[in-house]
DNA sequence: CTCCTTTGTCTTTTT
DNA sequence: GACAAAGGAG
């Protein structure tokens, strides 16, 4: 058997394998072998020095996870099953599972999604009587998230803002929503993290438990960990100290949720006597592609000083063209996506990475228009979509009679007479005795005169008992379906809309697919699973949409800019390169050069995406927000080398220097005249510009 | 109670 | 231009 997984790494690359022993910082830059590291990193551990079970590896995304679990299979000394491999959520569940008891919760707590969390939180605000237009739902929860993320209690909260009338009915809110969520046995995302640290903090002999178990543990994209998730990785090494966390800072992209750079960057003080290693190496892009992403990213100030370099060759110029509408520069993409196919490539060799959702629309059209394979990822999620999220608020239900938000979903939907008014009636009754919702409709008749409206509660409840009863004998496949036909709810949706229903019948369809692959037989104790549907709820709660890329499917791939991290394409298309949009507008107007910087990291993980090809593209005019505007081509066109881009406007003034001052940068932005660009597009040899459609 | 129309907000990114 | 919330008619 094999034992040296060291066998065809680099120096650099090697030493991070070996280096096994108390904490270690490896600075990994884009593409250069990261994972591989990693993985032969887990499986030397693994072969020579612990057990599978003793190691603890944390991704971001799931299909981070899925990745490197294969990996590490492949490498195959052992077997890799018992193997902790997750996302800092998954892993947190999987540990509450088995202990939040000791905090109060019950084991079979479910995981509200942004949209459950913000009608909970809508019907505190109203239950407060607070206007949601002075303190808007969404703003609120992600004050709340932030808060959580800093690791500031509804308490705590309240003691500093106390003077401050706002911010002392902010905590208000902050405290009856996290009553509520408790209320209801749920968490919301922020809370998995926050509640396994609270369980650490109270029960010290659970963290023991866990912090002695893993021996070695490793963190991914340790860039983008905020506050908790540093707490939490402290606590978990505390016994052994083997902490090794991966990361670079150049690729910090969350801080808007929260993410403190200053993890990455304070690591070596954090942890005392930490090791230092660099992969600098770059093994993905060609050389033009490199140099275009360093001269971009070393306008950002406060760094870790680091230079990708490689081997390869310069490879192809950079390709700009400013199109004069949205449609021509989805024209221009979808053409030269079109080209290469004729070329050879395959559809997945493509990839077009936009800032924000809204730009899949156009390309979408256009990619339809000339019958191209394509997904798009992200946006709309499949678990998110009205006919999904209705059917899952049943199964939820159903697991957790407790859980209002998924009850008060599905009581008139499909339609049954129980309306707005009825759930009001009920919902005051059990805040006033304080009894569970589900328990006043349950005994409607002990507080309401109302008899039809209680004959049709009543139904309700019946349905749903009876779903429960025979939840418990079913397969989940089929509990789905008999879920779906006696509730009515299948056929309210098919006679809602002809085209409509199709397609939402059809996702339910693919629910009952998904739903198949859960069977009570092969439930992992391990993770403290009761049933298929729990393991179900549980597993629907935590995917995200990228989970799902695989390579095996041929197509086109459209995502956003955050959403390809960590993933390599031959060609990236970059759209909408303008100022507005690319930096975004608020990063524009905020005034905050951090804002402007993070924007700036970006556009540095959207370059190194590229193996061998990139355009970039703008429009002179765009329809945004239902208005057509027209931006300023985007700063960060500019800060690429300009020998690097092809494009017919050539620069009048040389590009500033690297690391100028931040207003510098500005001024500069505004001297090349790109409208000359636009009189005089470079099509490249095989463009045809009979091909393009008139609009 | 439901259906239909009108009005206002929204678009940054996601585990 | 999309979608949710609110208001009015039946």
């Amino acid at each position: 058997m094999n034992t040296d997984f060291t066998q065809g790494l680099n120096p650099m690359q090697k030493a991070a394998v070996l280096h096994t022993e108390g904490p270690l910082l490896l600075i990994a830059g884009a593409g250069s072998g990261k994972t591989r590291v990693l993985t032969h990193r887990m499986a030397h551990i693994a072969g020579h020095l612990a057990r599978p079970y003793e190691m603890l590896a944390i991704t971001f995304t799931n299909r981070a996870a899925k990745e490197m679990k294969e990996r590490i299979h492949r490498l195959k000394p052992y077997d890799a099953h018992d193997m902790w491999v997750a996302t800092f959520h998954s892993c947190c569940v999987r540990i509450l599972r088995r202990e939040i008891h000791h905090i109060g919760y019950d084991n079979s707590f479910v995981i509200y999604d942004m949209d459950d969390a913000a009608k909970l939180l809508k019907g505190v605000l109203k239950e407060m009587n607070v206007n949601e237009r002075q303190f808007p739902p969404k703003s609120i929860l992600s004050a709340i998230g932030r808060q959580k993320d800093e690791l500031v209690g509804p308490e705590d909260f309240a003691a500093m803002s106390a003077g401050n009338y706002r911010d002392e009915i902010m905590a208000e809110i902050y405290k009856n929503y996290q009553k509520q969520l408790y209320g209801n046995n749920a968490l919301d995302f922020d809370d998995i993290i926050l509640k396994t640290l609270e369980l650490f903090m109270r029960h010290p002999i659970v963290l023991d438990k866990y912090a002695r178990r893993f021996r070695y543990i490793m963190v991914d994209e340790y860039q983008d960990t905020n506050t908790a998730q540093y707490q939490l990785v402290r606590l978990l090494a505390s016994v052994h100290g083997n902490i090794c966390v991966v990361g670079d800072d150049d690729q910090s992209i969350y801080g808007w949720r929260g993410a403190n750079i200053r993890n990455i960057l304070d690591f070596e003080k954090d942890f005392y006597g930490a090791a230092v290693i660099k992969l600098e190496q770059n093994y993905r892009s060609t050389g033009n592609i490199l140099e275009a992403a360093n001269g971009v990213i070393a306008y950002n100030q406060g760094r870790k000083a680091k230079k990708l370099w490689t081997r390869a060759q310069p490879g192809e110029s950079l390709n700009f063209f400013k199109a004069e509408s949205d449609y021509r520069e989805a024209d221009y993409i979808v053409e030269k996506i079109s080209q290469g196919l004729a070329d050879g490539a395959k559809h997945k060799d493509f990839a077009v990475l936009y800032r924000i959702n809204s730009l899949s629309r156009v390309i979408e059209e256009k990619l339809v228009e000339r019958n191209m394979r394509y997904r798009i990822y992200g946006g709309i999620r499949f678990y998110e979509r009205r006919e999904v999220k209705d059917t899952l608020a049943y199964l939820r239900a159903i697991h957790n009679p407790h859980d209002d938000i998924s009850i008060k979903r599905i009581i008139n939907v499909p339609k049954r007479g129980i309306g707005g008014v009825a759930v009001d009636f009920f919902e005051k009754i059990a805040a006033e005795h304080d009894i569970k919702f589900y328990d006043v409709l349950k005994n409607a008749e002990m507080y309401s005169q109302n008899t039809a409206r209680n004959r049709k509660i009543a139904n309700f409840i019946e349905l749903l008992e009876d779903f429960r009863a025979r939840a418990a004998e079913l397969p989940l496949e089929e509990l789905v379906k008999e879920v779906l036909t006696k509730s009515g709810y299948h056929s309210s949706i098919v006679a809602e809309d002809e085209a409509d229903g199709t397609d939402r019948a059809a996702n339910l369809s693919e629910l009952i697919n998904k739903a198949a692959g859960y069977e009570a037989d092969d439930l992992d104790e391990n993770e403290g699973q009761t049933s298929a549907l729990a393991a179900f709820l549980e597993d629907v709660a935590l995917v995200a949409d990228i989970d799902d890329h695989s390579e095996n499917d041929d197509t086109v791939a459209l995502m956003t800019l955050h959403s390809s991290k960590g993933l390599e394409f031959p060609t990236v298309f970059l759209p909408a390169f303008e100022e507005g949009i690319f930096p975004t507008y608020r990063a524009v107007t905020s005034g905050e050069p951090a804002e402007i910087e993070e924007e700036r990291r970006l556009c540095y993980v959207g370059i190194t995406r590229a193996k061998q090809r990139v355009y970039i593209s703008m429009a002179g005019r765009r329809r945004h927000n239902g208005q057509t505007i027209s931006n300023a081509p985007s700063r960060f066109l500019q800060e690429i080398p300009q020998e690097l881009v092809e494009s017919q406007a050539v620069p009048i003034t040389p590009p500033p220097p690297p690391r100028p001052a931040f207003k510098r940068t500005e001024r500069a932005a505004q001297n090349i005249d790109f409208n000359q660009a636009a009189m005089q597009p470079n099509f490249g040899k095989k463009w045809d510009l009979s091909k393009i459609k008139k609009m």
